[in-house]
DNA sequence: ATCGTAATCCGAAGCGCTTTGGAAGTAAAC
DNA sequence: GTTTACTTCCAAAGCGCTTCGGATTACGAT
């Protein structure tokens, strides 16, 4: 049998205030009668009913995630690590994380619908577009929520991003530090704010190293790894392919890997390669990546978990954001341009003669 | 201003009681009322609370998913595809499902959490072990769940699984029929329901065909593209590899397909294989893979969808299976035995002559 | 002896909905 | 005209918890 407050109250001669008082931590019951009340809580066994509680107070202690399912988001670990990071995060204060999830169409209607079924007391935003209607429809109602990811936006919200323009910037960089000047890039939909951002990074790298930027060196790709060796393919017809190349995201780069390897071509003799996120745990290959390096899942989830509680207690969203660096994290897959050309004209003699 | 039952009921004149039976659709309304009800209910907005609502029926409408985040579930588009389906055919009927992220470590205490907690109606059980802890509990607490895929239980449960041996047998007689006599096994683990089953239906064929299974050509591995990829390393290595295979998962049978590539192999000429619930969307790969395909995920979702209102309007669970029929989709990777003779003599043929 | 204060405790009013157990009105049956 | 049987509606009692606004007691201050 369960017992109910209105139980323990009684079988402690109390009253269901001084009980739920006591349970809840308040000042005005005795430090005697709170070790009496939680021992007796103990040894029955009482566990309040959320259910009543979250009538009462109106709070359901857990915060949702609308989950699209296009797919993206499959495959890429990463998005798991986060996840994990956040729910343990939110546990630690006795909150859940619920995912909900969604044919993409019914998205919108779905934030709403689980607004108003207050279900949950705030909300995540993942995979933000540059044009974010979910996020102004939030900012129309006014729920809590925090963005993983930035946006377009002429109100502040909160939001939890990595210095995407930067990361971008600093791979260029180094590229073309390595002498490079026909530099790639492979992007995902620039709806995606995440690749915009990278994007603008690629060029203004270039721009700042007095390139200018050719179309033809961009590829978009959808973020998958099908999606990244078409792009890579596309990118090799061309009559003179890049020497080097980003690719904004870590799934395609597992493709464009792969295209290489299936044309039998290798990084960095015949192509510097540097892959945002790095590559998810895949097959074997017989070199480390060089990689544009976040920190792990499992961090940032616990950083966003502390930022939703913030909100949640009221702090001002313009002052709830949190901007990661990223880091190169150097690998065997790019290298000095000159290193290339010897390669590859050892490689055309050889050609030559067979 | 949000309205709820009494305002509504004070504006038409009623009571509470009316207003929320003639929304609730008894018949102890007259259908006049009712319209007057319905219309004003649209007209002013009127969303009934289901927190309130929660508290006075005591159900939640929302089914559950325990996820632990071993990650092996990712990757495998299959199960987002059942995850819609699921979401979709309980929104029919006003219900909402909710992924619950757990560590791995954590999941029996989260499981007992969100029982006691009354956050869910019900729970769905995915990736059943052969000896399932979490189907014990919840059939000790007498907790209403569906499992995915069945288990070894006393008990009677409500599952809903696929034919596994019979998908295995029906695998394994084809490559027979073609000839081969060395067939391969690459498995999942074999605590793993579906694992074990696959497992027994191999062994089964075998048998049936007066094949004494051999132990080297039967290989373990995670549940992942580099599990798949060492574990066909293994059976290369052997002195007499098997001529064909099975491999009982789709993440492992990509990277299978690698590993051949890797080692210039190519199936069927070098290997027949056949990959249980064929390759996820990967990369190009030049010839379509024999499998043995179950229904989609969305089908199957729906199914489990309708098997949990079904539960939960009280119909005795040892009615409650459903056993899906997998059959074998012919693709390019598998042919006879005396084909991949002949290629293999040419080959060595080759070989000795460069 | 009286007052103010602080420390404890509690009654009762919600939170917004469902549901039980009638009551009132109406029509059919005798 | 009375009885029976519906039909339609409603008052009130929860569901189990939180919380506001005191009430009570104890005690040092005046």
């Amino acid at each position: 049998m369960k017992v109910n407050l209105k139980m323990l109250a009684a079988s402690l001669g109390l009253s269901q205030t001084t009980v739920s008082r006591a349970l809840g931590g308040y000042s005005d019951v005795s430090e005697a009668t709170r070790r009496r009340v939680e021992e007796a809580a103990q040894r029955m066994g009482y566990k309040p009913d959320p259910l009543a509680r979250r009538l009462a107070t109106g709070r359901t202690d857990t915060v949702g995630m609308i989950f699209p399912f296009d797919a993206t988001e499959f495959g890429d670990n990463r998005w798991g690590e986060v996840v994990s990071g956040l729910s343990e995060g939110l546990s630690a204060h006795d909150m859940d994380l619920s995912i909900i999830p969604v044919l993409p169409e019914k998205e919108l209607d779905t934030y709403r619908r689980v607004i108003e079924g207050r279900r949950v007391d705030a909300l995540i935003v993942s995979w933000t577009r540059v044009d974010d209607s979910r996020i102004r429809l939030l900012q129309e109602l006014g729920f809590p929520f925090l963005a993983y990811g930035r946006t377009e936006s002429p109100l502040p919200y909160p939001w939890f991003d990595f210095d995407n323009e930067a990361g971008a910037r600093a791979a260029v960089e180094r590229l073309i530090a390595f002498g490079h000047r026909r530099i790639g890039l492979i992007h995902a939909s620039l709806d995606y704010n995440f690749a915009a951002q990278r994007h603008a990074g690629y060029l203004a790298a270039l721009r700042a190293a007095g390139i200018d930027p050719e179309e033809t060196l961009i590829a978009k790709s959808p973020i998958s790894r099908t999606g990244g060796y078409k792009a890579m393919e596309e990118l090799l017809a061309l009559d003179t392919p890049p020497t080097a190349l980003l690719v904004d995201n870590n799934l395609a780069g597992i493709g464009v890997l792969r295209a290489l390897g299936a044309h039998g071509l290798q990084p960095p003799r015949d192509l510097s390669v540097i892959v945002y996120d790095g590559v998810p745990t895949d097959i074997p290959l017989p070199y480390t990546v060089t990689a544009v390096q976040q920190p792990t899942g499992e961090q940032s989830g616990r950083i966003m978990a502390r930022q939703i509680l913030a909100i949640l207690a009221g702090k001002p969203v313009d002052e709830v954001h949190h901007l990661g660096q990223p880091v190169i994290e150097a690998g065997g897959t790019d290298g000095p341009l000159e290193a290339q050309v010897v390669a590859a004209k050892r490689h055309t003699r050889k050609q030559a003669v067979s």
